[in-house]
Order: C-alpha cells, then structure tokens, then sequence
DNA sequence: GTTATTTGACCTAG
DNA sequence: CTAGGTCAAATAAC
C-alpha cells in the first residue's frame, strides 16, 4: 500500500488522500445502505469491531484528520509543538511566555497556556482492547465533549516532570460503538522509558473479541491472537519511583499505569501501542521524516498484543495517522 | 504518610 | 463566546 513512505507529503497528495477516504466513505454508505432493509445484518455490524459503521467513522475521522491537517485552503501548516530534546522542568519560560511568543512556545509554561494539540504529532487509534503500551501513564483530567456520550480521558507521561517528556494521550469511547475506544496519542516519549513489559488489563478485556490486532498501517493484518493465551491475566508489577525534581509543591509521583483505571473512571487505563514502534512513528512525523511501514510493524508474536485496529482494513491504514 | 485520581477552574484557540 | 486541554486543590486509595 502507499504509506507513509512518503512523508512529508505535498499538499496535492494529501487532497488526494482525503478525497481517496471520501470516495471509500461512499462505498460504505451504500453497503449500510442495503444493510438499512435488515435488520440483523445492522445489528451484526455494530457487534463488529471491522463492521461498516466503525469503518465508516474511522473513515470520517481520517479524511478530516487529514484534511486539518493539511490546510487544504492553501496555506502551509507549520507545526508548533515540534520534537524537542527533553529538558529539565526547570527549564521552562517567564510565565508570560505564552502570551508574548504564541507562536513557538514548546511546552505550556501557565496554567492553560498550551498550543493546541492538534499542532503537535498526532496519533489516532481505534481500539477495542485494554492493553499497556508500555509507557506510564498518568491520568490529569477528564472531560464532557460536546455532542459525545462519553467523557474524554486525559493522560500524560508519567515522567513529564521528572524527564520533562510531553507525551500525553487521549482516551474516549466511541460513540458508535461503546466497546471501542479512540486513542489519541500527541507529541512523543523523549522519556527514557523501559520500566517494564507491556501489559494487558483484563478486567476489562472482552475475551470473546478475537478481533484485536495490531497492523499500523502494514498491509497484511496480523495474527487474531487470543489475549488470553499471549498474556497472562495479572496485573503490574511493583511501581518504580517516579523521580521528579523537588518543585515547591509538586508531589512525587508513582508510575502507574496500573492504577488508572477506578470506579469513576469507566475507560480505565488502556493503550494499544507497542513503545518502541510508537516512538519511532512519532520521531518520523515529528521529524518529517519518512517512515517505514515497517516501523509500525505490531511486536504482537512476541509480546502477544492484540489490538483491533482499523488499519487492519487495506484501504484505511494509510489514513491512521493524524499529522499535525 | 505518600501517591494517584477526581473535578471544578482556568486559559486559549477557533 | 464556546469547546476543549490543562492545572491544581481536594479527596481517595494504599
């Protein structure tokens, strides 16, 4: 398949991609359209985690991420939340940073003072597993969002002090189908992150979906292994210390993405992305740089992940990703 | 007592 | 002005 190969791409290539994502939009929309006269193919479908109606949203999702993300009116799109080497928390501008130098400030220096993410790399994912990426977590907000049945989880490296890696994620159910969930993933780990092997939360995990795969964006999709036999059922290992530098009232923080998930929090810890494919993909598109399909190969026959993943469709793995 | 999570407030981009 | 991303005090959990 054509990939992200490519990369940086023109702006004609991306008109292309998200008008190709439209036209593979109205192939769905007729497929629901001879779905409308039965029933029980509807229901078959929204049970699906490939069905017609999550393709159909990942498509939508796909051909506007690419269309923010390319500017298509014509102006060049710079992004603003670039890689940056890690650096102290210390390291950080006046308080008025923000507001006299918008343009360039890296990292939120005040309290709201951010650049929107959507200049940062973005990764989208769909996801209907409940597995570690590898990477610590730590869960800062939650949010209603308009016209979305669910709340918007929102988390960050848990080293974001201590290394100063800006990493953050974001986690919602989908609205069309509940058991999925869309994974947002900005900016990139410059953590030295390799506390621990990733894990799979099962409390969760629906053993009966044998869907899970990850494929990011390789054209041949992965083995449907079974969750259960790639990993046993058990939960974190002990928490190492999260070593923040002292910073008046800043607490020190544990690393756990263990311990994410409580009652108030319906989507619970889940990540999907294996931690070394990630940081590759996110230096690549940071970097603008080319990435390799291969890059987004799953470790899935070693580390046994199981992701549902909408990139396992051909047509759409090239759409995944959220530039910018 | 320490650390993580919750949640209302704050702040900015659009 | 609104929606959404983040902060940080309060609270819960261990």
């Amino acid at each position: 398949m054509e990939s992200f190969l490519s990369w940086p791409e023109s702006l004609p290539s991306r008109r292309t991609k998200a008008l190709q994502e439209l036209r593979n939009g109205k192939v769905f929309v007729d497929k629901l359209q001879e779905m409308l006269g039965r029933p029980e193919k509807i229901e078959f479908d929204l049970q699906s985690d490939n069905g017609v109606v999550v393709q159909m949203m990942g498509m939508f999702d796909n051909a506007l991420s690419v269309y923010h993300s390319s500017n298509l009116n014509g102006n060049p799109h710079y992004p603003t939340n670039n890689v940056r080497s890690p650096r102290s928390w210390d390291d950080q501008k006046p308080k008025d940073y923000c507001k006299s130098n918008r343009i360039v400030t890296p990292v939120k220096t005040k309290r709201g003072c951010y650049n929107r993410r959507k200049s940062a790399s973005t990764i989208v994912k769909m996801t209907s597993t409940l597995i570690d990426d590898g990477y610590a977590w730590r869960k800062y907000g939650q949010k209603t969002i308009l016209n979305s049945k669910h709340q918007r989880n929102y988390y960050r490296c848990s080293h974001k002090f201590e290394q100063g890696c800006q990493a953050t994620k974001q986690v919602q159910k989908t609205d069309s189908k509940p058991s999925n969930y869309k994974i947002t993933y900005n900016g990139l780990h410059t953590c030295n992150n390799s506390q621990r092997a990733p894990q799979i939360y099962m409390e969760d995990l629906d053993l009966n979906d044998n869907s899970f795969l990850i494929s990011f964006g390789t054209n041949t999709p992965m083995e449907n292994n079974k969750v259960g036999t790639c990993f046993p059922p058990v939960k974190h290992t002990p928490k190492p210390k999260e070593n923040r530098p002292s910073l008046g009232s800043l607490k020190h923080e544990q690393v756990s993405s263990a311990n994410y998930h409580t009652p108030y929090d319906p989507i619970m810890e889940l990540s999907q992305v294996p931690s070394e494919p990630m940081s590759v993909i996110s230096y690549a598109l940071d970097c603008e740089d080319m990435v390799s399909s291969g890059a987004f190969s799953s470790p899935c026959s070693t580390h046994g992940y199981e992701i549902d993943d909408i990139s396992e469709n051909h047509e759409y793995g090239d759409f995944l990703f959220d530039l910018w």
